[in-house]
DNA sequence: GTAATTGCCTAATCCTTTTAGGCAAATCGT
DNA sequence: ACGATTTGCCTAAAAGGATTAGGCAATTAC
């Protein structure tokens, strides 16, 4: 009987991909099993559980998308990064909604604290330092950041902005250019 | 054979009980059968499917938070009314985090459509009265607060900000403080 | 009080998860 | 190259959830 050659790696990375073709929530082991051609027992071999399918999907996406925010803030400072930041976010998310559900799935503690996850929060708190604000307004404006970004995301991808007739993409850009006023007025001196 | 008395109203309130106690996403239709101590197949006189079920407990959460923030904004206007809204918002998802999450379930068209959903964009849009913001400015505004107040939510009940010793209340001020302020900058003339 | 309806039940099917145990293929030591 | 070990995928099986069909008793309607 011919090997099918999985590992855990591929194992997660397919899991990905399904999860961007049928949703996260819709990723389940039987369909990986069913997309390699072999038993479901068999992932056993490679995956403890389901669970530990959807965290493995969960780091790469944080990974993945931590690499993209790196890329896209080197070399840039101030409204130009903050700019760079909202896009690499928003366009990971539209380009992989699966993915982007899954980065958001959650972790235990201690796998959190060893994912990418850490990566994000140090490179948000990077676009501050363009705008001298201390703390703990930084700390609130890292908060605000987030939540913004994923907020509108979260609402764009749900479908939550299709009964009116105005561009997202006008709207993403009003909104950054709103926070950037915003962070350059609350300079903590 | 006595029998239990169960509704399609009974049912769907009941499951929004079962989700703020153990998550929207473990609300299935053998729990809530076992809840009543019923058989499974029993509650599909009420119920059409699983789907039926959490779409239910999706619209009895959208109409609950927006009599909640119709309470909250009545007689109130500008920064009082987004204080209040914003308050209202992140009230309800503490208190009931399962049916929170309910509120967020993606409903077909139709189904959004004829929801409390409607209200709650209204409402929004209410509030931004108080900042003479014209389109498509408003449209915009709306988007932004919308998310930032689902962003900030989201991350906060899903423990993104445990690791930072700073108030999440105190954030939250910060970050309504900040909105009113640019909104008012913001004002179409 | 009989008839029609309705509510909950049993039974059965299907899907997903997970564990246990087996056999063949790949890999390793010599 | 060859036997031994490890490893990968398999079959089997149990358990839980979703869903449908069909039955009988309790309720309701006349």
């Amino acid at each position: 009987m011919a090997r099918a050659g999985l590992t855990t790696e591929r194992l997660i990375r397919a899991g990905a991909e399904l999860a961007d073709e049928v949703g996260f929530e819709h990723v389940t082991i039987s369909a990986l099993a069913r997309r390699f051609g072999v038993k479901v027992a068999s992932l056993y071999s490679h995956l403890k559980s389901s669970q530990d399918l959807k965290t493995g999907i969960a780091l790469l996406a944080l990974e993945e998308l931590a690499d993209r925010v790196a890329d896209a803030l080197a070399g840039r400072a101030g409204k130009d990064a903050l700019a760079a930041f909202a896009a690499a976010y928003r366009d990971y998310a539209r380009e992989h909604p699966g993915r982007y559900a899954a980065a958001r799935f959650r972790l235990d503690p201690e796998t959190a604290a060893a994912s990418a996850g850490v990566r994000h929060a140090q490179m948000t708190r990077a676009i501050l330092r363009g705008y001298d604000i201390a703390e703990p307004d930084q700390t609130h404006a890292v908060r605000m950041l987030g939540g913004v970004f994923h907020g509108y995301v979260d609402l764009e991808l749900s479908g939550g902005f299709s009964h009116t007739p105005v561009d997202p993409d006008e709207s993403w850009s009003w909104i950054v250019d709103s926070l950037d006023t915003l962070l350059r007025n609350r300079t903590t001196p």
